[in-house]
DNA sequence: ATGGACCCTGGAGTTACTACAGGGTCAAGA
DNA sequence: TCTTGACCCTGTAGTAACTCCAGGGTCCAT
């Protein structure tokens, strides 16, 4: 392969990307199609590199591929505002605060079950079970 | 439909869960497959109560369906020994607490990089755009 | 010329649901 | 009695973002 054309799997490494995703993203249209060689390989240049590392680090800080592709289109238009930009991530911000309070909660209640549990028991005793077994009765829920 | 017994729907609201959610808990063998009426509607009485509510509190803890699955297996079998339960118990605040640490230096990164953004300028001179964006030049990445 | 590392396409599998489409059932009101 | 609307049935396909596989081709070195 020439200089600066790189295999899609030269690519996969310099950008921490599996060969398949690559070829995933060139489906989806993330990635634009790359030249051929003349057995048919894939062919990547320096503007490849640089549209997949971008597509990586947002794809790294959590976004989802939509929003990559809302920011590919920003960044493709320079004459834009860049507020959109700014929109983006801050929803982001939000939408990760909002998974943190609810994973600790979660965490919260995940503690005390584990310290319900004597262990050496048997399961009929066990306090975990119990705890997540809901106390029904007849009549209690059906008219 | 009967004293004790559930439509689909009734027992969808008293454990808030969906119609299809049910549904597909019994063909994937999580719940099993109630008694029908004449007119082929499922018909449901407190141990499928009972028992989707306990997979429900299952669930909301974050665990997946496969431990939803052993859990069941075990709250069935009462003379097994419970360290078991403890174990999956442990393993997901173990999980819990590896996303929360991931959240969280996503959110860090994410807050640096909001602050990047001085409004009301063009994505051209975007600091966000600019700090994912690769510097990437010719040579740097292809031998 | 042959072995192994790499590449190709197309399709299926993963998780835990969710959303139809195209029908049947049931109870209540006019 | 008829009809309307809420509910139910099955079966299939879609979601996010990949990941893996089968069954083949290409390239390079020995
Ligand atoms: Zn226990
Ligand atoms: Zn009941
Ligand atoms: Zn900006
Ligand atoms: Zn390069």
């Amino acid at each position: 392969m020439a200089k600066q054309e790189l295999s899609i799997g030269a690519l996969g490494k310099l950008t921490g990307t599996k060969v398949e995703t690559i070829r995933f993203y060139e489906k989806i249209g993330i990635l634009p199609a790359p030249a051929r060689t003349a057995g048919n390989y894939r062919s990547y240049g320096h503007d490849h590199v640089r549209r997949l590392t971008f597509v990586r680090r947002v794809r790294d800080l959590g976004f989802p591929l939509e929003t990559v592709r809302a920011m590919l289109d920003l960044a493709d238009q320079p004459d834009r505002p860049c507020g959109e930009v700014d929109a983006l991530v801050l929803g982001q911000l939000n939408e990760v605060e909002r998974k943190i309070a609810d994973l600790e909660r979660l965490r919260d209640e995940l503690d005390r079950l584990a310290h319900q549990c004597r262990r050496g028991g048997r399961v009929a005793e066990c306090r975990i079970i119990e705890a997540l077994s809901p106390h029904h009765e007849d009549g209690h829920c059906c008219p």
